[in-house]
RNA sequence: CGGGGUGUAGCGCAGCCCGGUUAGCGCAUCUGGUUUGGGACCAGAGGGUCGCAGGUUCGAAUCCUGCCACCCCGACCA
């Protein structure tokens, strides 16, 4: 295990400053609990808003933009949505400042605001408003909308990519003429985020139902996906939600049904953050910075050159750039590194501590024998290989790295879950190893609390294939027929 | 909001307890040279409201008071 974790008492913080920060994926800001995420980082990003994007369109959604603000009695209108938000919002109570006389600046009473204005922490509320426009028959149904967009959380404590006070995410928002179409939306979307944090995070995910405790403010049902952290700690890293009519209700949208009858719209809504980002890096990394699966590097393969004399570089080069345009040829993202600024072994590092999934280095050496040498990231071994075969190696090597980091973090996974049946053995495995416990649970929110609040483990989710299974809640002995998924979470 | 810690060059820090030359070190930057198969070396150079405000003192980065910011732990929470 990495370094960094070795030691439980040390939090992901203190490795965020020491070593995410200098791989250039983001920084804290200024401003209380932002980040300001790196070019870097931010290409990171736009490859997993890409694989998702994709994803959403598959599915037959389109996106859409909706207003950051939202008018304060919107909130009002759904009881429990409002209970759910109201402690972390941030609110606009005045639209211009004035000069105070000393040179600085003050808010300008007279331009206090009619109606104060909550910068979004979701936009369920906003976008309902505007469905109660849009759709009035059977015929203008389903609305299937996506929003890239950032919001706003005003949480009492913030942590680097988990926890940010703002952060950059999509949401779903969709209307159906009824609940069971919106019970399959519910499902298929969160199957679409379970298949890309397999597939493309190379992040092995739990689907499951959450418990009412946990359940999104506002919904009848939430289905989540999470996480098994290198430290032990669980993850929730996408949330799907079914809504019933509770929106609709609270914003009028009504529609006439093929048989004329008027009844409630059905609703959805679905969203995956910058938290994801976060999970990409705790879930992966070793002492030597980040390990990126190849799906998401923005630099798949980089090439350095190693040279005496300039004559050499000029040969190196030659080689390098056919090896480049043959690999950009089968869609691969390649990167020659030819700055005289810094040594080679500076640049192997530099680019171990960003993740890049395949390094390819060339040397007189090489030049002379026809090979290069190629190094993968996620083992680290090195092995020289002739020049006309890299064509075709690199593309293997990079689904094989694909599937190694994933099967790596699944096996993580397998040897830090516990089937769990007594008390005792509960609280020690969350003390000593921390991990995923499978465990009996008698259904009641009581229960659920009671456990919080002795071990500080929560219920990440009832997983749906959990296994139909007699046997005795793990607090309070009561029946139960199955396991629910217990840990210690971000 | 409670407890703890930190604020000194772009970054990381020492100096503070016990006040006293011109505030130092590493990394980075710039110049010249030698180097380049795992984070190079030599020589030189530039870069500072010591978080802010007030006080004590002949003299404050150092002592005192107040304030601010950030980090960590807790409460809270997608």
């Amino acid at each position: 295990m990495a370094k960094f974790l070795t030691n439980r008492e040390e939090n992901y913080s203190q490795w965020y400053n020491d070593l995410v920060i200098k791989a250039d994926l983001a920084e804290n800001s200024a401003v209380r609990g932002c980040m300001v995420i790196k070019p870097y980082g931010y290409a990171i990003w736009e490859k997993i808003q890409a694989g998702l994007d994709k994803l959403f369109k598959e599915t037959g959604h389109v996106n859409a933009y909706f207003p950051l603000f939202i008018p304060k009695s919107f909130f009002s209108k759904e009881a429990s949505h409002v209970e759910g938000f109201a402690k972390e919002c941030a609110v606009v109570t005045h639209y211009r400042l004035k000069n105070d006389g000393k040179g600085g600046v003050i808010v300008d009473p007279a331009a206090k605001l009619e109606e104060e204005l909550i910068v979004r922490p979701t936009s369920e509320t906003i976008i309902w408003n505007t469905y109660k426009n849009w759709i009035h028959s059977y015929r203008d149904l389903p609305i299937l909308i996506n929003q890239w967009a950032n919001v706003v959380r005003w949480e009492m404590r913030t942590r680097l990519f988990l926890r940010t006070a703002e952060f950059l995410w999509q949401e779903g928002h969709t209307a159906h003429a009824t609940r069971e179409e919106a019970i399959e939306e519910t499902q298929k979307m969160i199957n679409v985020y379970a298949s890309f944090a397999e597939n493309s995070m190379a992040l092995p995910v739990i689907k499951g139902f959450k418990s009412e405790n946990e359940r999104f403010a506002g919904a009848l049902e939430t289905l989540a996906i999470e996480a098994l952290m290198q430290d032990g700690k669980a993850l929730q890293t996408g949330t799907s939600h079914f809504l019933g009519q509770n929106f609709a209700k609270a914003f009028d949208v009504q529609f006439t049904d093929n048989t004329g009858k008027l009844d409630y719209v059905w609703a959805t809504s679905w969203g995956v953050s910058t938290r994801l980002m976060g999970a990409l890096i705790m879930a992966h990394s070793d002492n030597n910075g980040l390990v990126l699966p190849p799906k998401l590097a923005p630099i798949q393969v980089v090439i350095i050159p190693i040279y005496k004399k300039t004559e050499q570089l000029s040969e190196i080069s030659a080689i390098a750039s056919k090896i480049k345009t043959d690999l950009e040829a089968k869609g691969i993202t390649v990167k020659y590194d030819d700055r005289d600024n810094n040594k080679p072994g500076w640049k192997f590092a530099d680019y171990e501590l960003k993740g890049v999934p395949a390094r390819i280095a060339i040397g007189p050496r090489d030049v002379e024998n026809k090979t290069v040498e190629i190094a993968r990231r996620d083992t680290l071994e090195k092995q020289v290989i002739s020049v006309d075969k890299i064509a075709d190696y690199i593309p293997a090597l990079l689904g094989d790295i694909q599937k190694n980091i994933y099967s790596k973090a699944l096996n993580f996974r397998k040897e830090n879950t516990f089937h769990v049946d007594k008390w005792d053995d509960f609280t020690r495995i969350l003390d000593e190893t921390g991990g995923f416990i499978m465990a009996h649970w008698d259904g009641t929110r009581e229960t659920e609390e009671k456990i919080k609040e002795e071990t500080k483990a929560t219920i990440r989710c009832i997983p749906f294939d959990a296994p139909e299974e007699k046997g005795k809640c793990i607090l309070t002995g009561k029946p139960s027929n199955k396991r629910v998924l217990f840990a210690r979470s971000y």
